[in-house]
Order: structure tokens, then sequence, then C-alpha cells
DNA sequence: CTAGGGTTAG
């Protein structure tokens, strides 16, 4: 690329062609900087960019959100008559789509206004309303499109995916004229969605052809629901047969194992990382940060925040939140110092992560501090987790009124989190009266959710009101799910053990007690006791 | 133009 550009600057008149190239040659690199300044440079020298610069330059914005410059490009095509030809409104449209809401309502009109579209216009517009969730319209513009080739039927499949209607979506698969890998692969990850990993296993042994993207979801699908052996296996079976995960399977598979706190599968796809690349990018970066910090590998994480060249809010963040989370509220409070001095702009996420390292440290009037400033100083607007966070520190520091006045006061319309989160402090603080009435809101949002009942079950237990106790517990069995019991696993040279309570499956399980009462011992000879009553 | 991918409160 360096040497392009050399070349490139030795022309004294470079011609629309040779601008185009460059571009594209951006564009293929993911550098919309770049190829944004190339376009302007293109335009001062007095060139009118043509049918290719459009597209070209609109394909180096993917992975951004550039409404604006969307915006702009399309009024320069419109005032140059050059939407005649289809690729350039197509490359709008699907441009467009990847600009969130407001980007994919211009999509439409676009599209409504187009007089000429090809199956690749049907294609973008039917793809972007699936991306901005609007499943329904997608539906429908696939029943009225003239002609389907297979990018239609997969991206259909994905709708019913999304939809989170497995079965429809497996029939939905059978009925498609020509499956290919990705019409496959959207099956896979459907079942995988659907929690059921047989499912996803049957069709990934099926698979006629395979690609690593498969091989992704399915490692990844183990990974997320904590199913380390499967994962394990399959990751091992990947290398196997000779294929190394590339930048979107380390990303996904270690996004899924800090998911669920899979240490062993993390470190083994770091080491190949290591292994065959001697540098990686922000987003390689990033999920190691937020693997390491979330397993709790926490001067790991932050040996590879500190080496990474370059970093951006999210390394910041990740670094922050798994401060965070493990407790270590000071030192996360410190590190947000450093990130301002270091010029680096908050966002939302950021806050969340203060205000959750001042609730795990203790530090109730620092965070409400954070809370009332925090639109001032860093012009980040409170939002419904924000006011989470809150409720989490007024709650924990036993100021359940204060709490209660600010879910009240919210300007927006208390979530599910929310009240569990209140609820959870009511039991921490035995507050049955205000438990119960937290209790009203939360199963008006969450009828279905056990574990609400089974938290108040705890409240009553601790007040000792057994007969409410009772009624709790016949409550939760009455909707037909019990709670599910907890697993933990740990992984020594490459196996995977796994333990629920009163478990003893495994096979060293009479050692593994001994040791367990041995360690009971010390802590009561220590003077420890431990609290039983939760 | 379709499948996997970094940070968000219980």
């Amino acid at each position: 690329m360096g040497l392009a550009i050399k070349v490139f600057n030795q022309f004294h008149h470079p011609n629309v062609h040779l601008y185009n190239t460059l571009i594209r040659a951006h564009a293929q690199n993911s550098q919309p900087f770049s190829a944004f300044s190339v376009f302007c440079d293109m335009q001062n020298s007095g060139l009118f960019p043509d049918n290719f610069t459009y597209p070209f330059l609109l394909k180096s914005f993917s992975g951004q959100s550039w409404l604006k410059e969307v915006q702009m490009i399309h009024t320069h095509v419109e005032k140059f008559g050059l939407c005649s030809d289809i690729f350039v409104p197509n490359a709008l449209i699907d441009s467009y789509c990847k600009c969130g809401y407001s980007g994919v309502n211009a999509a439409r009109k676009l599209f409504a206004t187009m007089g000429k579209r090809d199956i690749v216009s049907w294609n973008s517009m039917i793809g972007g309303l699936v991306k901005g969730g609007e499943l329904t319209e997608a539906r429908r513009l696939f029943d009225e499109m003239p002609e389907r080739d297979s990018v239609s039927w997969n991206t259909m499949l994905d709708v019913y995916v999304k939809a989170g209607d497995i079965n429809a979506a497996f029939e939905f698969f059978e009925r498609i004229p020509e499956r290919n890998v990705v019409s496959w692969s959207t099956m896979v990850l459907g079942f995988c969605k659907a929690g059921d990993m047989d499912m996803a296993r049957i069709l990934f042994d099926n698979m006629p052809v395979k690609n690593l993207v498969p091989w992704t979801i399915l490692i990844s699908g183990y990974a997320e629901k904590g199913l380390a052996k499967e994962a394990v296996g399959l990751y091992n079976q990947m290398e196997e047969v000779g294929l190394a995960p590339d930048e979107g399977a380390i990303v996904s598979i270690l996004a899924a194992c800090a998911g669920s706190g899979l240490l062993g599968l993390g470190k083994r796809v770091h080491a190949s990382i290591r292994r065959t690349r001697n540098k990686f990018s922000i987003l390689v970066g990033n999920a190691l940060v937020d693997m390491y910090a979330k397993c709790g590998s926490l001067e790991k994480a932050f040996s590879i925040f500190n080496d990474m060249e370059k970093r951006d809010v999210v390394s910041w963040n990740a670094m922050l939140q798994g401060l965070a989370m493990h407790g270590c509220g000071e030192r996360a409070l410190h590190l947000f110092t450093r990130m301002i001095e270091k010029g680096v702009s908050p966002d939302k996420v950021t806050l969340v992560a203060v205000l959750c390292a001042c609730t795990h440290a203790g530090l109730t009037e620092k965070g409400l501090n954070y809370f009332y400033t925090m639109e001032r100083d860093y012009g980040v607007v409170p939002q419904v987790e924000h006011y989470g966070c809150m409720i989490d520190l007024l709650g924990r520091g036993g100021r359940l009124k204060e709490a209660f006045d600010l879910v009240r006061a919210m300007s927006m319309e208390p979530n599910a989190i929310i009240w569990g989160t209140l609820l959870g402090a009511c039991r921490m603080h035995n507050d049955v009266e205000l438990a119960e009435e937290v209790l009203d809101r939360l199963v008006k949002l969450e009828p279905s959710d056990p574990g609400n009942f089974s938290m108040l079950s705890n409240i009553y237990a601790a007040a000792r009101d057994w007969d409410n106790v009772a009624s709790a517990r016949l409550k939760m069995k009455s909707m037909g799910v019990e709670k599910p019991s907890g697993a933990s696993s740990i992984e020594v040279e490459n196996e995977v053990h796994e333990f629920t309570v009163f478990d003893d499956s495994h096979r060293e399980s009479d050692k593994i007690y001994q040791m367990i009462n041995g360690l009971g011992d010390h802590l009561k000879q220590e003077g420890y006791m431990p609290k039983t009553c939760y």
C-alpha cells in the first residue's frame, strides 16, 4: 500500500481512473479516512468523480456509521445524475443501512424512487431491514421481489433466526432451493441461539462444505454456554484439520470465553495468536483484555492493555470494567483518571464502569458525585444503565429508601434489571415489605422468571416467615421451572472437570471432599465463621 | 447484497 501511494504521488496529473484505483485500495484495506481524503484531493484538483468512484468510496465506509457522509455523497450523486447506473444507488442503499435507524429510512426512500432495480437492490434493501430489526417488512419485500437468488433466501432464513422461531427457520431452510455454506451456517447459528446444541452439531457435521465461519459459530456457541469440554474439543478438531482462526474467529471465540469464564480456551486462542502473528489489531487486543479481565486474570489483562500499540475507548472500558467487577474499585478509578489525562473521551460505557467501581469499592458518596456531574463533566446523559448502577450503589449501602426514590424519579421506564437490583438490595438488608412491592413490579415485566420468586423466598427465609417461603416455593414450582443449579468447572491439562452442588460423580470425589473439609477445618482454626443464612 | 467478531447496571 505504501508503495502504491508513492507511485501515485509521482503522477503530476492523475486522472479519475487513478484516483478510483487508490480509493478502492484504501477500501480493501479498511482505511475509510484515507479513502475519504483521496476523494477530497480528487475534488480539489478539479476532477469529477464518476460511477466507479462512489461505490468504491462507499465501500470504504463499511464498519463506520457515517450517515452524514453517505448523505453528502447521495446529494452529489443526484446532482450529477449518476443514479442512472444501478451500482451507485445499490451502494448507497447498502451504506445507508449500516447507519442505524435513520439510515434505513433514507435507504427505504431511495429504494422506493428507483426506476430500475436489480436483484442486488432488493437484497440490499431487505438485508438493511433485517439489520434494523424490521423483520415483518423484510418478509413482505421478500415475497414481493420478482426473482430470488441464494443471497435472498439466506437473508430470509436469517429473518426467521433473528425472530427466534427455530422451527419455522428449519422448515424454511429445507425449502431453500440451493443451500450453500451460508445457509448451513445460519442454521447452525439458529440452533445455537435456541440452545439446541445437539441439533447445531448435527447440522454442522452434515455440512457438505465448511469454512471458518461455521467452526467459529459452533465453538463460540459451546463456549458461550460454558460447555468447556465441547468447545475445547471442537477447537482442537479445527486445528487438526489444518484451520487457523482468523480475526473474526479469534474475536468471536474470545468474547464467548469472556462471557462464561473459559480461561483455558481463551489462553489457547491467545497462544495461537502469538504463534501465527507478530502483532494484532485493536479489535483482537480488546477481546483479549476483556477475556482475561472477565476470567479473573487481571494482571494478564493489564499487561496486554499496556502493551497495546493503539487503544480506543473500548480498550479502556474493558480494562475499567474488569477492575470494577473484581472489586478493584480504587484501581479502576485511578485508571479512569489516567484515561482522562490522556485525553480519551469517556462514553456511556465508561461511566457505567466508573459507577460500578464505586459500588464495589463501597465509595457511595463518590459514586453519587460522579452520577450527578457526569453530564456536565463528560457530556454523558445518564441512561437506564447508569440508574441501575446507582440503585445498586445506594441499595448495597443500605439506603433503600433513596434507591426507591431514585427509581421513581427516573425519566425513563424502569426495566427488569432495575427492579431486580432493588430486590437484591432488599434481600441483602432483609426488607420484606419493600421486597413485596418490588416483586410486584418485577413480575409484571418478567412474569415467567422463577428466579425472582426464588429471591423472594430467600428474603422470607431470612425473616423466618416460613409460610411465605412455602408459598413462594410453590409459586416457583407451578411455573414449571426449577431454578437450574449452577456448575463450576476447572481445566487441568486440557481436560475439563465440572462440579455442581452435592456432586459426587467425579472419579476423585472422595479426595476432593477430603480436601474441602480439610480447608474448612483450617479456616475455622483461623477464626473464620461461615455465614450460612443467605 | 447473505453466515461468526471488542466495552453496558441484577
